[in-house]
DNA sequence: GGTTTAATTAGGAGATACCCTGAAAATTAT
DNA sequence: ATAATTTTCAGGGTATCTCCTAATTAAACC
């Protein structure tokens, strides 16, 4: 395993040099682990889904802007807050960012301890939506273990369906839809409807 | 009843009354019905709870700014879109604005149809959260049919217990039980546990 | 004081869910 | 082709839920 799935990184992309190194400087000396990339591309091939941290990006660099590495980075790993910074922004780009979901704007320069403050709300951030999409891949991984027909069953169970009216609708006898049943409930390691209820509802919280 | 609780209306507030009558006519000449106010007070006193539409607003103003404003707004009405506008605002106050909730935050001046399309992409937000509030003001009110005990008894139920656990830690009987269920269905209005779950996780989704 | 509401308990009947054993046909995988 | 999985069906027993009637007690309301 990787050692980024483990401890929590705060990644810096930036072609400043000079900038970037003050910036290891800074966080090193309060004990925040620090990797520092002079390009998006560099950066993107060293991440991974299990990646954890956080992002603290220029917007203006050469090849590949801040907010087209947000972009691509969503997709790559939807949980590292990112935290944009620019020397010379407008506010509609500020704007555009923030509605992309980006964590934070902030304007070059700024002073240590507000960086500081900044990096550990972005490391909370990227706890919390670790911890979630880590719990719902494991609820996933439990409804996965269903064949498609006892996720039909499991479907009209959620419905509020008795095993009578799904056997019913599915052409099969209620004692098949009882064995279904009895299957759906062994494989999530329910041990109550309510519980089945909670385990569909937090995966997927619409209908 | 308040006409505005029926029919959206995009609230300009602005002391700037040169623009402000601009906006007038162009809203007027695509049939979007649009309110005037030079200051904050007076639009916070014609609004209430039930007032649909949305809130176009200058930072800068005499006696309250347009971020004060929509602080209060959350208050009173959460369910109306609030665009900031701004003549000379730097990135700071955009990234808070935006962090604060504000659906949008543009730089006067601005085009005609950009900002209709924003007020109509505002009026859609607005009706969307609109529904969403009735339609959970609805399942508050249905649940608060429920006595304290039988408030006590759903939850029991919703966390996967019998109506012999639920007996056993109330230090009722469970044909007690039974009585409070049988009244929680009939006052929720639904046929099977299942429903219920749906109406409390739609209420309150964690846990 | 009388009435209503809330909370409690009980018995019994029918429906549903839950659990077990057993088994056969259909599909999929190796 | 053989093995494993999936889907199907059934009987029987127990537990639980649902619905009915009936009754008592306590508190709140008028």
């Amino acid at each position: 395993m990787r050692d980024d799935a483990l401890e929590q990184i705060v990644y810096v992309v930036d072609d400043d040099i000079e900038f970037s190194e003050s910036v290891r400087f800074l966080l090193t000396s309060v004990n925040l682990p620090v990797k520092l990339y002079h390009g998006a591309e560099e950066f993107l091939a060293d991440i991974g889904p299990e990646t954890k941290g956080c992002l603290l990006v220029d917007v203006r660099m050469p090849e590949m802007s801040g907010l087209q590495l947000q972009h691509i980075l969503k997709e790559k790993n939807p949980d590292l807050p990112v935290i944009i910074m620019t020397a010379h922004g407008d506010i509609d780009m500020a704007v555009r960012a923030m509605k992309d979901g980006v964590l934070d704007f902030v304007q070059k320069p700024f002073n240590d301890q507000k960086l500081i403050d900044m990096l550990n709300k972005a490391l909370k951030t990227n706890e919390r939506a670790s911890r979630q999409r880590q719990h719902k891949a494991a609820l996933h991984d439990r409804l996965n273990l269903l064949t498609s027909r006892e996720k039909e069953v499991l479907d009209l169970i959620v419905a509020g369906n008795t095993n009578k009216e799904i056997g019913y609708h599915l052409g099969i006898s209620d004692k098949t839809v009882e064995v279904h049943r009895a299957r759906i409930m062994e494989k999530t390691m329910v041990r109550s409807v309510q519980e089945l209820m909670k385990l569909v509802f937090d995966i997927a919280p619409d209908r």
